[in-house]
DNA sequence: AGGTGTATGTCGCAT
DNA sequence: ATGCGACGTACACCT
């Protein structure tokens, strides 16, 4: 990895156009290639970057930075302050657990945490508009669609709402309905879930992972 | 901006859980305060951050970053193999061009490049829903709904769909109809658009804007 | 503070 | 490659 320090402005023309006043900032170049230009704030999104695979071509005060797709970063030095590279080799990479698969998992495990009576018939059944999170039976026999999310906004109740739509078509499974799950619903997505005859359960995820203490964790 | 590269193993414990085994990397702190994990290569995201604002405990060979929505960044330092630290000063920030908003208030100005006949009732017109780009009148007085983006896909679609839903609710406003706008619409945004009875229509902006090159450029 | 919409989103997975 | 959904999305804007 190339640190650099220096003065200098910067234009991308590209997917937009954008320039950057001359200002000192950090330049960065990983070792595949990618380039980025940060600020000393903001996140850690940069002001302006080229991701890999791209062209970097440098010539006195001036790097130019394009790529396949056309797009172009330029970047005027005026002035370098500090420069510094060092090699660091392959990143092993991260390991994550917790997000909306987990809660999945663990709702599957225990749909009738969703609803008494529920049965769990598959996980991720497929559609061919994309696979529904969970497609259950409930006391009755009846088929439900479960959606689930972290937030639930009004995304997610459009998105099961075209899965049940697409699966009540289907003889072998209507009436399908629909079961909005999450850890928080928004009161609009609320609104629009009962417009869309979708129900709506909020589930508490700490509390779901303490019933399932007993399987052990990622690490 | 302080900048380390070292050797060290990171753990975050926040929205969701996440570690990262031992290896050389760069530690980034800005003036802010925000701190980031950089390995060399995958883009510009680091491995593991913390934004501002942020509390950085700093004791021998362990950084311990919290904040007060009980999130928790934890860096091991095995080794440090370089530290640097520069002041950078404030930032002027970035000037963009040719977003969303660009080309609303292009298309505003020529709504014909739409469809022929097309005339502008109003940019951003409110709904309770949330604003429509455009609402427009065309050539038989019928009022029609314009929802921008610049790729278009399904979530466009759905969008506009709840906007015309909305307004055809209105007596002095419907019958409405919508149009979806975008440089590029995928194809199944316009099969979904079909089946909701919504136009689609791609535009070119390099031209509208070759169109009204008489306008002054932000830069 | 919370909700909604945008993003040069990025990233990963399936087609 | 492209489409599509998730993301510790971040971020601006508005209520």
């Amino acid at each position: 990895m190339r640190l650099v320090i220096a003065r200098c402005s910067v234009t991308y023309e590209g997917r937009l156009t954008a320039y950057l006043p001359s200002a000192i900032r950090l330049l960065m170049v990983k070792a595949d290639g990618c380039v980025a230009v940060h600020a000393d704030g903001g996140a850690y999104k940069p002001l302006n970057w080229m991701n890999a695979p791209n062209h970097l071509e440098e010539s006195d005060g001036s790097w130019v930075v394009t790529n396949t797709k056309g797009e172009r970063l330029e970047i005027e030095i005026e002035e370098v302050l500090h420069e510094f590279d060092h090699s660091m080799g392959l990143d092993p990479g991260l390991q994550k657990d917790g997000v909306e698969a987990h809660l999945q998992v663990l709702l599957a495990e225990r749909p009738e945490e969703i609803e008494a009576g529920l049965r769990l018939i598959r996980r991720e059944y497929p559609t061919d508009i994309g696979p529904v999170d969970l497609l259950c039976e409930d006391g009755e026999g009846n088929t439900v669609a479960v959606e689930i999310k972290r937030n639930g906004g009004i995304d997610g109740v459009e998105q099961l709402a075209r899965y049940v739509e697409r699966l009540d078509r289907d003889p072998r499974l209507q009436p399908v309905r629909g079961i909005f799950v999450a850890q928080s619903i928004t009161p609009q997505a609320k609104t629009l879930a009962e417009s869309r005859a979708v129900g709506c359960v909020e589930v508490d995820y700490d509390a779901l992972r303490g019933i399932e203490s007993s399987v052990p964790t990622l690490f």
